[in-house]
DNA sequence: TTCTTTAATCGTAATATTGCAATGAATAAA
DNA sequence: TTTATTCATTGCAATATTACGATTAAAGAA
């Protein structure tokens, strides 16, 4: 069906599989990448890093918005996006939960 | 199209996507949760724990099985799937390696 | 052997994603 | 005003994902 059965699953199930799924694309790592580089915002020259076309490039700057990664803003003609602050924070500890529920000792594996 | 162009991005960033993406879903956080849990090693009732059709579930074990996250063993007439210890690791660090990149002081958005 | 159990695979339908050319909207420059 | 510039949106084609019923394969029990 192509549909996720998200009503089946926890909102916390959900919000992290959104995160995951805002940065399970290679462009979106790189755009993230290239926004952590530059550390202070950075404008529309990111399609110049990317090797897509501008259309691609603004409709993964979307996704990334709506998963609140990032955030633009106006300024000018061009506009100006950045990393979120508080999200990124938020996503690392979350994604960090995960990760460190994992007992190396405890789990003897197969 | 639906075709990710890899070829014009680095290994590093198709793998970490490859990984994002494998958890970009619900049940797969779902499933991962759940053998975190049990810690040692859980066998197919990881159908009855979700909401899912057998082969539906069977369909995300497989892809998370390509991913490197979880192993799994055959252990008479069920097969025993559990988290891939040293890939969980290294996926920590990888991840980790990304979300520690942010700079808050020096970052000073829009 | 036959029957049961467990889980993968096949086949298919519905929906989502990726990518881009073409277009549109908004501001700046002439 | 007209013309660029910058970026979002639209519309479309190609491919991928999600979900499940039906089937299959493999191992154990009867």
């Amino acid at each position: 069906m192509g549909l996720t059965k998200t009503d089946s699953f926890t909102n916390k199930q959900n919000e992290m599989a959104a995160v995951m799924k805002a940065l399970a694309h290679p462009a979106r790592i790189a755009i993230v990448e290239h926004l952590l580089k530059v550390n202070n915002c950075v404008c529309g020259d990111i399609v110049d890093v990317l090797p897509l076309a501008q259309p691609t490039v603004s409709q993964h700057l979307k996704e990334l918005k709506n998963a609140g990664i990032i955030k633009g803003e106006i300024e000018g003609t061009s506009i100006c996006y950045c990393i979120d602050p508080d999200n990124w924070q938020k996503f690392q500890k979350t994604i960090n939960a995960l990760f460190s529920k994992y007992n190396i000792q405890k789990a003897k594996c197969c």
